[in-house]
DNA sequence: AATGAATGAGCTTTCATTCAT
DNA sequence: GATGAATGAAAGCTCATTCAT
C-alpha cells in the first residue's frame, strides 16, 4: 500500500493525534526513511494525503454524476444522491473529511482540500437550479439558483454531520427525503419526495 | 483563568496538536500537577472543556431564545437567528466545534458534546414545525415537521462548516436568507425571505 | 556528575561528533529530558560548556597568577609558566580548546569562548611588557610592549598546538625555555633561558 | 569539481558537522554511489581530503619558497611571509586546518595531516637558523637553532590561530613585524623589524 | 492541598550505507 | 563501472505524567 493511502488509513482509524510516522510506516509496509525521501516530511505526507482524499471525493462523485440525465432536475438529483451514497458517505470518508476540518484552522494547506464542496460542483448545481428556476417563470432566477445552490450544499454537509455522529443509527433514505421536501417545495412541479419530477412537457 | 478556560482558549487560538499540558497551565496561571490533582489527566481535562464548551453553546442560544415570541415562526426565527448571530458563531466557537469534531471519532466522550444540536432544541423546532404544519393543514403533519427540523438543523451545519472554511467572506444575512427562502417555500405564508411572516389572524 | 561537566567529558573524550544527548545523559546519570528542562536543548548545553571550560581556563591561570612577584618579569613568568602547567594545559584541556575552535567558525557563541587568551590577560602581559621596555629605555616602548604580548600569546598557542599534536612527545621545559630563548634576547637582563632575572637593582 | 575538493569546500563553507554526503555529491554532481565506489566511506574520504589539503597546503608554501634567495636569513623570511601570505592563510585554509584539528584528537589519520609544520619545514627552517646561529658566534648554536625553529613554528601557529578568531580585524604585517621583532633581537644583524637584514660582509 | 523538577516513552527527522539495476 | 532508491539506526526533541517536597 502506498504511503498516502496508508496515512488515509490510519487517520480514518485511529485519528489525526495518534497518526505516527511508525503507524504510517508500519501499515505501508515500508522504511522510515521513505516518508522524509519521497515527501520531504510527515506535514508534507498529510497535505498531499489531504488533497489525494479530496481529489478522490471528487472522482466518485463525478463518476457517479455520468449516469444523471439530461434535465436540470436529474442533475440535482444526482449530485444529491451521489454525495449521500455509501461509495461517497460512508464511515471512512466521513472519519477523515472531519480530521482535516479539525487541522484547517491551523493549516491552510489542508484547508484548501478540506472546503465545502468546490467549484465545479458548485456550478453545476447553479446551472441547473437556474434553468429550473428560469422555467418555473420565479422573480430574480439568479438569486433564487444562488440560495438554492448554498441550501442544497448547506443540507448536504449538515446531513454529513449528522452521519458522523451517528453512524450507526443515520438513514439516508431519510436524508434525502428530507432534502427533496426542501426542494419540492421550491420548486413545485421539478421535485417530490422521492426526487426529479420529470413532466411530459419538460420532456417533450 | 480557570483549567477549562484555559484550554478552550487554547484550543481555539493554536489547535488541538499544539494544546500541551504546558501551554494550558502557563494560560491558567497554575501548577503543571493541578490538571492531574483536579481532573486525572490531560485527556479528562479535554473532555470536560468539550462539555462545559457544549453547555456555553446552549446557553447562549437559551439566553437568545428568550426573545422569541410566542408564535411557532418566531421561535423558528429566533433560533435560526440566534444559531447565527455573532455571539453564538464566531471564529472562536467554530475552531472548538470542529476540534472536537476532529476528535469525535475516537473519542466518544468527545462525540456526545459535539452533536449536531441536541434533543431540547430539536424538540423546540420540532414543536414549532408541527404547529405551523397542522395550522397549514398539511398532510403528515407529524413527518413533514419531522424533515423541516432535519432541514434545519442541517442547513444550520452547513452555514457553520461554510464560516469554518470562509471566516472572512462569510454573510450572515445571506445565509439566514438562503434558509427562509427554503421555509418560505415550504410553509408559505409563515415566512418570507426577511423571516417569520405574522399573519393577522395569527396575532389575533 | 553535572550536565555540564559530562559535556565537556564527553567532547574531550570522544569528541564533538561523537557527543550525542545519549552519550551525555549516559555520562551524567540523568534522565533524558533534563538538557531540555535546564538549558532549552543540546546546542545550548553545549556553548554553556563552552563558555564553563573557558571560565575554568581563566580561574585556573588567575589561580596560578597569584603567586607571582611584584616584579613585571615575574608576572611574564607566572603567565608563561601558569599557561604551560600541567593543571591548565593537560589532555583535557588542548582536546576541549580544539574541539571548541573546530566549532568556532560555524557557531559565534563558542567562538567568543575559544578566544586566543582574553582582554585581562594580554593587559596583565601588556603591563608587564611596558613598565620592562620603559625601564631598559628602549625606543616606542608601547610598540614593543604590544608586539611582546602579541609574540608571547602567539607563542603559546603554538606550545598548546604543539600539545594537542604530539602530547606524549611534549616537553613542558623546552616550552618554556624556547619562549625565554625570545624574550631574554628581547629583554636582555631582566630574562634568561630559566625565566624571569631579578636585578639586585629591582630588588632594593 | 571532484569529491575531495567538494568535500574541502563543503567543510571549510558550512563545517564539518554539516558536511555530508549528500552535501558532498551535490558540489560534485557525482552520484551517490561515488564515495562508497571511489574511497569506501565518507570517513575515508574525509582523510583523503585532510590529506589532500595538507598537500595543498606544503605545494603553496613551497612555491612561495622558492622565491628566497641564498642566504639563510632570507629562508627564513620566505618561510614567514608565505606562511601568513593571503595564498596560504585565508579563510578557507584556516577553516579547514581548525576543523581537522577539532578531529584530530578522536581520528589519528586526520592528526597527521593536521601537524604543525611538517618535517621538510622544520629542517629547513632549522639548517637556516643554525647557519645564523654559528655565523653570529653564538653558544650552543644547535640548541639555539632547535629554540629558533619551535619558537618561529610556534609564533606562526599563534598567528593563524588570531586569524581564526579575528578573520577581519587581523593584520598580516603586524603579525610579520611582531615575529621579526623577536627575531631581530635573537640574531641581531640578521633581521630587524621590516625581515631579513642582509649584510655586505654576507653578500661578498 | 499544591507544586514543579524530573522522568522516559515516543515523536519527527537525518544520513551513512547498501545493493538491485 | 555507475546509479540513486531504499534502508534503519540513531539523532535531537516533546510532553503527559509522576511524586518528593
Amino acid at each position: 500500500m502506498t504511503l498516502i493511502e496508508s496515512t488515509l488509513d490510519s487517520i480514518a482509524e485511529i485519528g489525526f493525534a495518534r497518526t505516527s510516522v511508525s503507524e504510517i510506516i508500519d501499515r505501508a509496509q515500508l522504511s522510515r526513511g521513505m516518508i522524509h525521501l519521497h515527501f520531504g516530511g510527515k506535514d508534507a505526507l498529510v497535505e498531499e494525503s489531504a488533497k489525494y482524499s479530496s481529489a478522490k471525493y471528487y472522482d466518485s462523485l463525478n463518476g457517479l454524476l455520468k449516469t444523471a440525465g439530461s434535465d436540470p432536475q436529474e442533475s440535482v438529483e444526482a449530485i444529491i444522491r451521489s454525495d449521500l451514497s455509501e461509495e461517497v458517505l460512508n464511515k471512512r470518508t466521513v472519519s477523515l473529511w472531519y480530521a482535516f476540518r479539525g487541522e484547517s484552522r491551523e493549516r491552510k494547506a489542508i484547508a484548501a482540500y478540506s472546503d465545502t464542496r468546490d467549484a465545479r460542483l458548485r456550478n453545476l448545481a447553479f446551472e441547473a437550479y437556474l434553468k429550473i428556476a428560469r422555467q418555473s417563470g420565479l422573480p430574480e432566477p439568479e438569486t433564487t439558483a444562488k440560495d438554492a445552490t448554498n441550501g442544497t450544499l448547506a443540507l448536504l454537509e449538515g446531513m454529513w454531520t449528522d452521519f458522523l455522529l451517528h453512524p450507526e443509527s443515520f438513514d439516508r433514505g431519510a436524508a434525502i427525503r428530507t432534502i427533496f421536501r426542501f426542494l419540492s417545495a421550491l420548486f413545485p412541479g421539478y421535485f417530490d419526495l422521492d426526487g426529479a419530477v420529470l413532466k411530459a412537457a419538460a420532456r417533450g
